[in-house]
DNA sequence: ATGAAAGCGCTAACAC
DNA sequence: GTGTTAGCGCTTTCAT
């Protein structure tokens, strides 16, 4: 009907030009041992200067195969924002990669967070194998209803009690203890956590800063926590009241490298420097973390590894095994946004 | 076979349960009005009680149709680099949410730079209507051969001569004219410019910039001119032996952000500061450039509307239109790094 | 070594 | 309104 698509070659008409039958070009083409060589070489070639390749459909239905897994990065209905994290843009990166080396082809899709199982779709269509979803966000319960379904179900995302599916993430709770300790080790004492703990990932990282304060025999201020979202341009506000608010802090802990240099630019703004008055440590690692003003301390996230392992979670699942949630390591990179112990001058 | 595909759902199973044939489940299924309410209602029921879905391969298969597009990120088969270029990244996420307002899924795929027209298997095997190619590397001429294929295609780069594929790109000219021009007007004279120019669209920026050193009445300086490649570690080298030279500047055009910033780290390792010895401009506005030391002046690349852009020329294509390349108008955000003209001190 | 025929899961005439 | 039937483009017995 299209102009492109008007009259598609398919097996029969390269049956008709090699005056084979279609099970014959069928075998040639798909390599089996019971074709005269000759008449495989005359198939092959006819079909590459044609431009001829097999139906993937076709095959597929034929076959029941299917080797699509679908990644599905959640937008929040109301904001319907476009993805603007670069680290949620550099996992999707990282799966990409993954997928390909194993032969996968990954199928991108964006879908309402408040409507997650409508994702499921993808998977009870045939369209995709597997789903792997980019966050768990606020929903959990629907995940495990997911899970619950059979549906083969990877999620990056903290691990939690209670969890059906399988989830792999960076540790958070080793993430939040490692900012935290390294701002202690510094001398800092009244210590912010910035980050939206409605979401599992942050609330672990929150975790491992409480932990960190009580190492230190510190209690844990709420005052101190702020509940910004990852959206930018939301949490700048908070980030505001924060640095303009009574409650003193010379530490700070953010949950993504850029709400890090919010708080930077909102403590800069009531002329607080940074990391002489308050140190402060991002979470991601990206490469706007290098080039930062100041550059940042930040929390490491394994982006290269992660999608190899959701990806090897996802080909496990399909295979049928159980799949232990996995969690990865990270580590703290010392930058000068609240470096290492000042160089003691003399001993 | 698999645990989880033991036995799936088809509609055969759900006209058994609903004692009607399976011509009537696929009517009710799918809004046609020769269906008796009552019948289509305990259909529905049926089959969303039970999470089946029409198999899409076998509908698409069977309707002759398909609603996914490629979208191609070529790697540099050397280096088999991951996709870490924030650009290409957030032009993938800005083309996924296109092709979700439309309907149309999203294939991700990644190829080998070097045998760009094995992307076109994804649409000779059916498996996607068309395909998205993000940058046109050094790979002009396969490109066009597959235009000449008639593979509806749509490339992100450049408007080039001889052109016979669709393209979609920023005004690579009129940004490298007008990051030209800005550091002419602030009285640099001086002018170095980092890309590589195998690539179109760096080619096209230079343009720019020799039309801005014409108009200033100044000639090109190939010593000024470095073949920089986007990847940056590779780019460091490159710059550093710039910044140690002899040759002498004190105006700096970079084809993207990364670029640099890499530049301005390379300047300060041989004590130039920036912008006082020099001023940099870069290209991309990403968000790492609002963050960065200094903030950098940068020529804004309309990334949100990129993606609307690509996807209605793809679809334009698939109409069977002929649909002319597209240039999109970009802008130059002034900041530390190239600030405008000092505040005049008094009159 | 090759061809004929059945069927993957679905839709759309065509009957009734 | 609903069922029957013939494919969509392919693979694979089963013959020969």
């Amino acid at each position: 009907m299209r102009e492109s698509e008007r009259k598609r070659l398919q097996m029969a008409d390269i049956a008709r030009l090699a005056g084979v039958s279609v099970s014959t070009v069928s075998r040639a083409l798909n390599g089996s041992t019971l074709v005269n060589a000759q008449t495989r070489e005359r198939v092959e070639q006819l079909a590459r200067s044609l431009n001829y390749a097999i139906n993937l459909g076709a095959q597929n239905l034929r076959l029941r195969k299917n080797q699509t897994i679908a990644v599905v990065v959640p937008y929040d209905s109301k904001a319907r924002q476009h993805i603007s994290d670069p680290f949620f843009l550099s996992i999707v990166g990282s799966i990409a990669d993954a997928l390909t080396d194993r032969g996968y082809d990954m199928l991108l899709s964006r879908v309402d967070a408040e409507r997650l199982d409508s994702a499921a779709q993808l998977f009870d269509s045939g369209k995709a194998l597997g789903l792997v979803i980019i966050g768990q966000w606020r929903h959990h319960d629907q995940l495990n209803e997911l899970a619950a379904r059979k549906v083969p179900l990877v999620v990056w995302g903290g691990q939690l009690a209670q969890q059906l599916y399988c989830s792999v993430g960076g540790d958070n709770i080793g993430g939040g203890l490692q900012a935290t300790r390294h701002l202690l080790q510094q001398g800092r004492r009244r210590i912010a956590f910035v980050g939206d703990a409605g979401l599992p990932e942050v609330r672990l990282r929150r975790q491992g800063y409480w932990q960190g304060l009580h190492e230190a025999g510190l209690e844990p201020d709420a005052r101190l926590e702020v509940a910004a979202p990852f959206e930018i341009s939301a949490a700048r506000e908070a980030l505001d009241r924060l640095a303009a608010g009574r409650t003193r802090f010379d530490g700070l802990v953010a949950c993504s490298d850029l709400l890090a240099l919010q708080a930077v630019q909102a403590l800069r703004s009531v002329k607080r420097r940074v990391p002489a008055d308050v140190a402060v440590v991002g979470y991601d690692d990206m490469p706007v973390a290098t080039y930062s003003d100041p550059p940042l301390t930040t929390v490491h996230q394994p982006v290269g590894l992660a999608g190899a392992e959701i990806v090897d979670a996802m080909l496990g699942l399909l295979r049928g095994e159980r799949v232990a949630p996995r969690t990865l390591p990270v580590h703290l990179v010392v930058r000068e946004s609240a470096p290492a112990a000042t160089e003691t001058p003399g001993r």
